[in-house]
DNA sequence: CTGAAAGCGCTTACAG
DNA sequence: CTGAAAGCGCTTACAG
């Protein structure tokens, strides 16, 4: 009994009074078949909607079909998990393999069953999905991360927060910057990203002996309340001449509403930890960091094609660091590496 | 002779000489086997590297439905289709079918034969995947139209640019515009969308008696290029005081750029013709078309999976229109319908 | 509690 | 040029 009643290569090879190999050649477009056939055959498929079972030919093939991609649910429509995806969705084409974007609520209903692998950029505490995965020995490739008490993912494409916060401080700090505020994000991202955020800046501004604040801020709060966050900030006595933003857009925000970032503005020096393509990365006023979410999505597609096929899993988790890179602003001082 | 040399039930089953069956429940966690049988097999699995296969487990359990989803290839990183694609999927997943993202240059290649139903945004008349899809009877639905001389999909959810265009052009005669020019996107989008706008903005104009003229730009030009163009129509002698934009994030530019779009400014009136929800729709200076894409894309996956389980194919392509809003700027009057 | 067997849908040598 | 059969790895009734 079909567990599903569409229609299969038997049914088609069965109408036509063929055998099923020859249908089967038919639609694989062999030459060993004649052409008379083999138009008779495609009409019957196409007249039918005969569809290829890719888990059949997976089976057979023994390659990998299906990867799955998860991205935070709330934060899906940022410009870095939308060119993660689609880095990683062209990547995953070059190699044959289907991607599966991962359902929002029902993430991991059965999802074990039909891939051969699955790629998380920044994995959330909350997404119990992933977890599934992993317990199911599915591979499993995290960008940025995976959160505590999560079982260990099969690699980690990892950016270094840690040393590019560390270089935007020092320069804020040459530049003439006294003082820090940190914008994280709150607790609308669970991700690793944020606390890695948190104490990459802490530890530079320790090292640096900078005083520094911190707001939290929603992932996706408004540009108006932004802007009351920021001039909040500024209200205040010990107000910074610096700010880190760490969710991507809000350094484009803070510029465009309250024109900071300009050598003579309330506060010369904002960066954001996850430069927008459009209003961070190509302004002249922000610095930030570009992960090069388009390029991250491709590799973590190529590494997790690698660990799927390879013989056997490796033993520890694979680290793989990432090289992200820093737009300055023009006002930045650039200092040696 | 096996495609891959990774262990599997039956090595395991020959290893403990046990039966496959009572290996596999062992490993699945059914109640029916022995706890000591049970740990017996996990340890061996355990120190074998044994993995599930996800092909054989699929091929079992039945093949999920896939609708496939095309974007633009150039302006895949917008906004409005990153928006688009997560509705889709979403809405997908709410009835247990997997979206597969379009392979971007190995688009089509067989496609036909792996997906149930495909739903293209802005449908280029450049990308001949779509068109192999209908051919073979799969089921297609274009948001947004479809290019001269394809073939009908199966369904079309339609914005209505005309009659919104007309009611953003009238609100700004009403509110003092005498001039406008139309920004519209060059030949890197050769979508319905573009024609549309085009016939839309020129239409409204012959009727409210206001000279246009029309200025192509490119779906991803940069900030600077625009802020050029914009410069150079402002330097003419018939400088228009408003201006529509067809491309997403291109009326942001100019407000920002070049102070646009407030009552005082050189054009006070700018609008957007696929406002982007950063930049346009939030913004109180300009005027903006919001197709509310998440929800648009969810729409065609849910009319996709009415398509896909209906007894028999619609002999016509149904037209749905979509219900956009507008987005006004604050200065903009507000005309009654 | 365990085993033997059928079958998911497909492809591919191997015969005819 | 076409057909019959084996087998990819797994699960699930069904017997024992």
């Amino acid at each position: 009994m079909s567990p599903s009643n569409r229609v299969t290569i038997p049914d088609l090879a069965d109408e036509l009074g063929l055998s099923v190999g020859t249908v089967s050649s038919a639609l694989n477009g062999k030459s060993s078949v004649a052409e008379s056939t083999r138009k008779r055959v495609l009409d019957l498929a196409r007249l039918r909607g005969y569809k290829f079972n890719t888990a059949a030919r997976g089976l057979r093939f023994g390659r990998p079909t299906t990867f799955a991609l998860h991205v935070p649910l709330a934060a899906r429509t940022l410009s870095y998990y939308m060119q993660f995806a689609i880095g990683f969705a062209d990547a995953a084409a070059t190699v044959d393999v289907d991607v599966v974007l991962s359902a929002s609520n029902a993430a991991g209903r059965g999802e074990a069953f039909r891939v051969d692998g699955a790629a998380v950029a920044d994995w959330e505490a909350s997404s119990g999905g992933i977890e599934e995965l992993i317990h199911a020995q599915v591979p499993v490739v995290a960008a940025d991360g995976f959160p505590c008490n999560a079982p260990s993912p099969a690699a980690i494409v990892q950016v270094d927060y840690h040393g590019q916060i560390h270089r935007i401080l020092e320069s804020a700090r040459a530049g003439g910057a006294t003082r820090v505020a940190l914008v994280a994000p709150d607790d609308s991202l669970q991700a690793r990203w944020t606390t890695d955020v948190i104490d990459a800046c802490a530890a530079a501004c320790a090292e640096f002996g900078l005083p520094m604040q911190t707001a939290r801020f929603p992932i996706f709060g408004t540009s108006e309340d932004l802007t009351e966050l920021v001039r909040s900030l500024l209200a205040d006595a010990d107000a910074p001449d610096c700010i880190v933003f760490g969710g991507q857009n809000l350094a484009g925000y803070a510029a465009s509403n309250l024109q900071l970032g300009t050598p003579g503005s309330a506060v010369p020096w904002i960066a954001s930890c996850a430069g927008d393509q459009l209003t961070e990365i190509g302004s002249s006023t922000i610095t930030a960091i570009d992960a090069n979410p388009i390029a991250l999505g491709a590799r973590c597609a190529t590494l997790l094609h690698e660990l799927v096929t390879a013989e056997s899993a490796p033993s520890e988790p694979i680290v793989e660091p990432w090289p992200s890179t820093i737009a300055w602003g023009d006002h930045w001082p650039r200092l040696d590496a």
